[in-house]
DNA sequence: GAATAAAAATGACCGCAGTCATTTTTTGTA
DNA sequence: TACAAAAAATGACTGCGGTCATTTTTATTC
């Protein structure tokens, strides 16, 4: 029978993974040496390559798996009913906290997932889509409460957040925010901003959104 | 007399950058190693190191030098004058264009810019600075002419359209974006988003936005 | 079970970024 | 100009990520 193939690099892989958990808290990222890691994981170093393409694709992978658990204990301590603005907050600031809990981790990780190369974007637009899954939910809620606009594509809404929380993932990695507060603030800043609008009142048509001509 | 120290690292400095400038764009970043960098700048490779801390800070140096010269191009041909969402638009798309000319110069160049190590911090912080220079009159004027709120912080404003920036670059380089057209749609909708706002209607006092109290 | 084909594992090897002990050049001083 | 001290330049060296020709294991056929 041929499922004993399957079991074994099943197997192989989950060692390779779990001794990159293990190197990657211990020793750090850049200090764990594919060498290493195949030693760890009881096999030849070429043999990771025929389960991940790259070191940083080692690193996805652990932390796609980490990022699903996160966002399920997310999803249950989350009151739906909550505003969307508080919400949001608290959701992003939980990420944040998880990914710069290591600041060298969390580059390598957003480095890779916000700018791919060809051998990782696979694995980033599988996580990318993850991510908005998870907060699809909580857009349709605001949305049927009136705290979004009717009119709005959710994709983009949520796009919209997460490119502000992006920046201030990246005003923290330029060392602009020193303290989580400050982080907090921001955020906060401009999540308000987003959903105010930046122009100033807006024209009279708006007020009614579901506005049906024809 | 002490000058000519400083004028041999001012040259050195320039051959490095030369050398950089020719060899990253004949043979593209990866493919250009130090030690043929030094051969090029007529130096040896240790020597690179007194100049610069990394292969990307070189790359960052370089880029630099091009993007100033690009806003100097794009400030003469702006035209001041046209709707803040128009000349965004314009600015952002004319820097999408340059930066992806090369798709590998501009990975990198953005990984560095967005999520900088210690040792490029400083640089980066220098090219942000001159980035939000460069849009403060353009912001200046809009808010004169109404298009933005009074009570708006025109830093925050700024980064708020650099984030959906980075939103678009980071959708191009994961392969969501194939076409630089769809490029400029995903960028002017998250622009008239922003500009707009993402909830509902607001509340009457901000149909006028100068409204002294007290 | 033997023979053959296909898939998987391996580690010697390659090229490169970055380091550092040593050498070379420049500056300050008598 | 001679000499010592400081600064700068250097390339052999290190460790690493990734490759690939070769070996080992597994599946298939008779």
């Amino acid at each position: 029978m041929g499922g004993v193939r399957e079991k074994k690099k099943r197997q192989t892989r989950k060692a390779i993974l779990d001794a990159a958990i293990t190197l990657f808290a211990s020793k750090g990222y850049e200090k764990t040496s594919m060498e290493k890691l195949a030693k760890a994981a009881g096999i030849g170093k070429g043999t990771i390559y025929r389960y991940f393409h790259t070191k940083s694709e080692i690193f996805l992978a652990f932390c796609e798996e980490e990022l699903d658990f996160l966002r399920q204990e997310i999803s249950q301590k989350t009151d739906t009913h909550k505003p969307l603005l508080e919400t949001l907050v608290d959701i992003f600031m939980t990420n944040f906290q998880y990914i710069t809990r290591n600041n060298d981790f969390g580059r390598v990780y957003l480095r890779e997932l916000v700018f791919p190369t060809k051998l990782t974007v696979d694995r980033t637009k599988e996580m990318d889509n993850r991510f908005i899954m998870f907060f699809i939910p909580f857009f349709e809620k605001a949305q049927k409460r009136g705290e979004l606009r009717q009119d709005l594509e959710l994709l983009f809404a949520i796009g919209h957040f997460y490119s502000l929380y992006l920046l201030t993932l990246s005003a923290w990695y330029s060392g602009k925010l020193l303290e989580e507060e400050d982080v907090l603030m921001l955020l906060r800043m401009l999540f308000k901003q987003a959903l105010t609008g930046l122009a100033p009142g807006p024209s009279p048509s708006q007020q009614l959104p579901i506005a049906n001509e024809h």
